[in-house]
DNA sequence: ACCTGAACACCGTTCAAGT
DNA sequence: ACCTGAACACCGTTCAAGT
């Protein structure tokens, strides 16, 4: 037994990593297994050891799809926008598409935390589109900020949202209250850069 | 083999709390597991589940103790402060603490994602007791803004500042640049403020 | 060349049985 | 009453061997 090679390559890699995001989505991200995915596109396990590093090399490239959702999503909710409205329309965005499809963004997060290796570049580098996307809109608020200043405020900006997101899709925003999770986001952009804006 | 009873209930319940730390420091977060616990102080894993309901609530109570931890510190940096640097003081404390203790907040932080189960009570009520921290000062800072209001500024800002803490103590926030996080940390609590207290 | 399946070293959890 | 140790159902990962 062996040898059926039905699938290509690249196609038993696309298989593979849809089965992650439909496991995680089905059953819940902590489900996910490498026995699980194999066994899901009917597969042996050690399989996907020919295609991946390991399993958190797996997770994280299924992981990469989710941030390339949102770096999509991101750029398609600035268009014609002013400054203040883009970032605002991207942070919301980032909760609403955390909170619509949470179970993946609990995938995500929740890998985020368990590395005792650094995130690899190519990871890094689709991240920083993230940051890059925010930077631009804010260059543009305060022309005459500096870059150094534009990039912390960047930075700020979206640490807080991705705070607030990680919160909420893990439920721990609703502190005997009802989900207020994009008041919480509002309130952050907007009197940040309220008070970012006049400084000086 | 049964039967030592050289620890009391409590006595085993505080050695098994402290061996989930030690090993969290000492090997990393994701090492910490019911066997190596038992291991770490003598006993057979069966003999954990005497004591608690089951991993989750082990290192759910080992995490109550961080917590607590940063509560008490937290009070002490609010002492004597007006209210902005009281805010400033919790926030950089927090980062602080985190960045003292990476693995114990790795610990944490990670743990707070696998909820399948919601945080019992008593958990929620501890972290609740920060948000009220951040309460009262803003209470202070605008005695003129409403219950409301000061609520939902203490959740933009307390959960912004876990998120910076969060991917500083995941190494997340470095891109391609020095330990910059509280410079971060600072921003974000000072811009805010500024904004929030100019609405209106 | 491609994939299997068995093996190894781990998990969390339960529970009859020893003292 | 207190704790063990073996068992069960899982993991991730490797790798000789089958086609």
């Amino acid at each position: 037994m062996a040898r059926r090679n039905q699938h290509s390559k690249e196609a038993l890699r696309e298989l593979a990593l849809d089965a992650v995001q439909r496991i995680a989505e089905r059953d819940g991200p902590h489900i996910v297994s490498a026995r699980k995915v194999a066994h899901e596109i009917g597969y042996a396990p050690g399989m996907l050891y020919h295609l991946f590093e390991n399993i958190d090399d797996l997770i994280l490239q299924a992981n990469a799809r989710t941030v390339m959702m949102l770096t999509d999503t991101l750029r398609q909710a600035i268009q014609r926008k002013k400054p203040i409205n883009a970032v605002l329309a991207m942070a919301s965005q980032y909760l609403a598409l955390a909170q619509q499809n949470s179970r993946r963004w609990q995938l995500l997060f929740e890998h985020a935390m368990r590395n005792d290796v650094p995130v690899p570049s190519w990871y890094q580098h689709q991240t920083d589109t993230l940051f890059e996307l925010v930077e631009q809109q804010l260059a543009l608020l305060a022309p005459e900020k500096s870059s150094k200043d534009v990039t912390l405020a960047a930075r700020s900006i979206w640490s807080a949202v991705h705070g607030v997101c990680l919160l909420a899709v893990t439920g721990k925003l609703d502190v005997g209250g009802p989900v207020q999770a994009p008041k919480i986001v509002e309130s952050l952009v907007r009197h940040y850069l309220l008070g970012w804006t006049l400084e000086k």
